[in-house]
DNA sequence: TCCTTAATGGAACGGAACGTATCGTTCCTA
DNA sequence: TAGGAACGATACGTTCCGTTCCATTAAGGA
């Protein structure tokens, strides 16, 4: 499990790194969030302090690399309604985010209220999630289902803002085909 | 200023709890909120630090604390149209989050990932706030500006979300016209 | 009036984590 | 071949945590 790693010269190990991103996820998933310092990582990752801040300099950096280590959702279901596709996206998003590894976003969103390389590091994250998660609103558009008066991506800052609030109240287990109800057919006049 | 403080008997001192709260908008105003610590601020404030753990168990609860002891909106505004109602209560809103004390919320928020406590105080708050905020779209449904087809409670909430999204990413800047027509108009149906 | 009770500022404590410095090593790169 | 960068390990001083004592103060019940 733990060979020895030393310097394999003059270059990054990724060997340590997969180790220290390894170590973390295992202390997230067997003492919780709270456990997670840089000093329990270098410990079980055998890797020294050092060695740790020189590529992460602080614990949001580590937060974000975790994170940014899984695969993230990059197609989006097509259920012929918009709110359809939002109510399956939401369904997705929010199981994810249910997994305890998922949960270090939360983490992240908490770490960047003060740390501006975390903030500036998960705004370029966002604004690209944003960028994907548009197509399902340019869709709709294309379908007529929705005007045009308002960019897509509007739209989907909204709903990616709903989905946001209820990760930070913890309200993962909300009911999303009634937000998807609200965000679609909430705002219409009779 | 800092005059000097004893017991006052066996009971709470007010002045005490003054000087406490005090003492942490003071730091975060001066220093940031990195520097508002249990120590710093029992140094400040000339309290022993057992007298602040006694009154404020966790840096959450004095957080809220102080968050509390500010005045909250409670009137909305009445523009006539829920387009510029949710637009002049944005203003307000962010422009009361960009004040240093105001900007301790995002902080609360941050806190309330890793505190249990802090998170129900939270959420019971949110809850409070909602309640208000549900006046505007009450108001709209009785306009018939406004569809009944979901309850306005989950629309204050789509609005409300829309707000924090801004706030915890830095973006209290926006355009809140934009933000209202996204939210007013953008699913509206061609 | 006396005496119990509780809150106060202050100081000290052990513990944990921080972030830095230094060591000898490994081995790529120029 | 020589230089330099990354590595694990360890030690260091600092900061903050949360708790524990202390003598002092004064309210409130007997």
């Amino acid at each position: 499990m733990t060979e020895k790693r030393a310097s394999i010269g003059a270059r990054r190990n990724p060997a340590t790194e997969s180790a220290v991103l390894d170590a973390a996820v295992e202390i997230v998933e067997e003492q919780g969030i709270g456990a997670l310092t840089m000093e329990a990582v270098a410990r079980r990752a055998r890797a020294g302090k050092a060695t740790l801040y020189r590529w992460w300099p602080t614990r949001g950096a580590l937060l974000l690399a975790v994170y940014q280590r899984q695969k993230t959702i990059t197609s989006y279901p097509d259920t012929g309604t918009l709110e359809g596709d939002v109510k399956a996206c939401l369904d997705t998003l929010f199981a994810h985010w249910s997994r305890p590894e998922g949960g270090i976003f939360r983490h992240i969103v908490a770490a960047a209220q003060g740390d501006d390389e975390v903030r500036e590091a998960l705004e370029a994250y966002r604004q690209d999630r944003l960028d994907s998660l548009s197509v399902l609103f340019e869709r709709a558009v294309q379908r007529e289902e929705l005007s045009d008066e308002v960019p897509p991506r509007s739209m989907a800052q909204a709903m990616m803002a709903m989905a946001w609030l209820h990760l930070l109240v913890d309200r993962l287990d909300a009911d999303t085909a009634g937000i998807a109800r609200t965000l679609v057919r909430g705002w219409t006049r009779p």
